[in-house]
DNA sequence: CCTCCTTTGACCATTCCTGACCTTGATTCT
DNA sequence: AGAATCAAGGTCAGGAATGGTCAAAGGAGG
């Protein structure tokens, strides 16, 4: 697993297992109660909701303000997996940013899709064949990573 | 002087015993402090990671910016058996023609590192993406002949 | 000398965390 | 009902902590 060093991985993952002890049920919290029990501010929920919690990454975050206000927290229902991995990869356009290839990785990492040595494995070398190119990074990455998810699924026997 | 020692040099020597004195396993440092204690450059832990810990070599390395930020240096088992394998990949240039790699891919089948399925499913996606792109397909497809057949050499030291 | 590897430093990018200030919804007071 | 007040949650910009890049200078060996 990921380094669980910071506050906000730290949020993240009580998160994510209180979704997972829910069966996979969308949670509902208290920002200011999440916030007090991990000492920090309740802006820093928001944090981890906008960078981990993203609709990119598989999540729907609702929310309502004023007395009685919460926070909902869900998982993006698929009706199959693989077919979802398929989708989200032939979505890949022509260039990627490595902040979108992060949460399509994170995505099929949620859904066991992908295995968290083969998120870095491909992470490595993706990083390894863009330091090659000067420019163009975005486009090679986005041949790498169709390329290599594409193996895997492949792979996979879909 | 034979100088077997450069800074570099010790730097490298450094991070194996650390790996192995951690059971070859995964270790998380922090490049600042690394310089500091080698007392150097921070850019220099860069020009060590990258010269002595690329993928062909057997390493991975991640990293991560910013607060909480580290540098993760770990090994990917791969088997002896594919070293001339590995001699292969390392020797593609930054341009391949769809002969040669034709010639790479038989080689790997001939010492069954790769089974032929593997083999029809690298020709095919290379195929797909050599045809996204008009020009440089033999750059593109040199890209995409080191990335796949890394990553199946890597997963199969699993 | 020439070339390749090493070292350095200036400048850049990313990630995290906080606090001041804003918006919305529910309840209570007149 | 309307106003005032209370109780959430939202935004945003900034500071601090890390690591990354790149090109130029330095050095050792052939």
């Amino acid at each position: 697993m990921g380094s669980v060093s910071t506050l906000a991985d730290h949020i993240e993952a009580y998160i994510k297992r209180m979704i997972r002890e829910n069966q996979g049920r969308a949670i509902e919290l208290s920002r200011a109660q999440l916030a007090d029990a991990f000492a920090c501010v309740p802006s820093q929920i928001n944090y981890v909701l906008t960078t981990r919690f993203s609709l990119e990454r598989g999540y729907i975050v609702e929310s309502r303000r004023g007395g009685g206000g919460y926070i909902r927290i869900g998982r993006v229902q698929v009706e199959d997996v693989h077919e979802d991995a398929f989708d989200l990869i032939s979505q890949v356009g022509s260039q990627i940013s490595e902040k979108e290839m992060e949460n399509i990785l994170a995505r099929l990492l949620d859904h066991q899709i992908i295995t968290s040595r083969q998120a870095r494995i491909i992470r490595g070398i993706i990083q390894q064949e863009t330091a090659r190119v000067g420019q163009g990074k975005a486009l090679v990455r986005a041949s790498l990573v169709r390329a290599l998810l594409l193996f895997v699924l492949q792979q996979q026997g879909n």
